[in-house]
DNA sequence: TCTTGTTTTGCAACATTATTGCAAAAATAA
DNA sequence: TTATTTTTGCAATAATGTTGCAAAACAAGA
């Protein structure tokens, strides 16, 4: 595993601090001072480890914590990404497992992104 | 609506050309001479007016040609973008339309994102 | 505690991706 | 033809992302 240093600690509380996907602007913004690279470094170490995950809205990329489920081995992401067209803030909603197949291709993993107004916005 | 110049004509030649969904880069090492900002604002301006969409799996951005339906007001994406793991290569499969409602949202649209083994490395 | 080995950080340098402003060129309309 | 609009290509700049490396921080054993 790998070491829970007070930055990385710092980083998890912000996702943990938001119910909605951050972006890299959004983190940045809440840090005073920081490294670009370790950040950087960090993001790629909480994806290559199952705590994070990314949500791609368009052309917008943000970062999401993962469930429990998400290991380094394989993200299991059976949840919905939706993405307020008004307020633009991104949520996971949880859902029932998708059931889709497809003749001749093998699933591994499957992401669900909708767009449209949150139920605050609508 | 918008010119069709010989250059804005090469680069849908290039989508039309391909069953798969382009990166940046596929498309620049197809190009021979070119200027990369009329690129970047071809690409921004087909996008806008419903001749091609994005597709994200995970970190790799590409483009691929919309479906007739799509225009300038709205895309209309009821098909699975699907990139395989061994080759790279994504697709978009025709399917029928999700069957999707969450309570208290409203749903404008909807994206499917998966990966796994395509029907050549399955 | 001291030493050793590993991980993490911060910096430099660099690569890629993307945007804006502006003048020249091309196309269209009058 | 002339006037108007659109498109292109260039410069400048910003944002995003990667790699190498030495110093610092940390963990574990003697």
């Amino acid at each position: 595993m790998f070491r829970k240093t007070p930055f990385r600690q710092k980083i998890l509380s912000l996702f943990e601090m938001n119910d909605f996907a951050l972006t890299l602007e959004d983190i940045e913004v809440s840090l005073d001072k920081f490294d670009r690279i370790t950040l950087y470094r960090t993001l790629k170490l909480f994806q290559d480890h199952g705590v994070i995950h990314i949500v791609n809205s368009g052309n917008i990329k943000k970062y999401a914590l993962c469930k429990e489920e998400c290991s380094s081995e394989k993200h299991y992401h059976h949840h919905i990404h939706f993405t307020c067209d008004v307020c633009q803030q991104t949520e996971c909603i949880d859902s029932k497992p998708f059931e889709l197949s497809l003749k001749g291709y093998e699933i591994n993993e499957l992401e669900v992104n909708v767009n449209g107004l949150c139920k605050n916005c609508a």
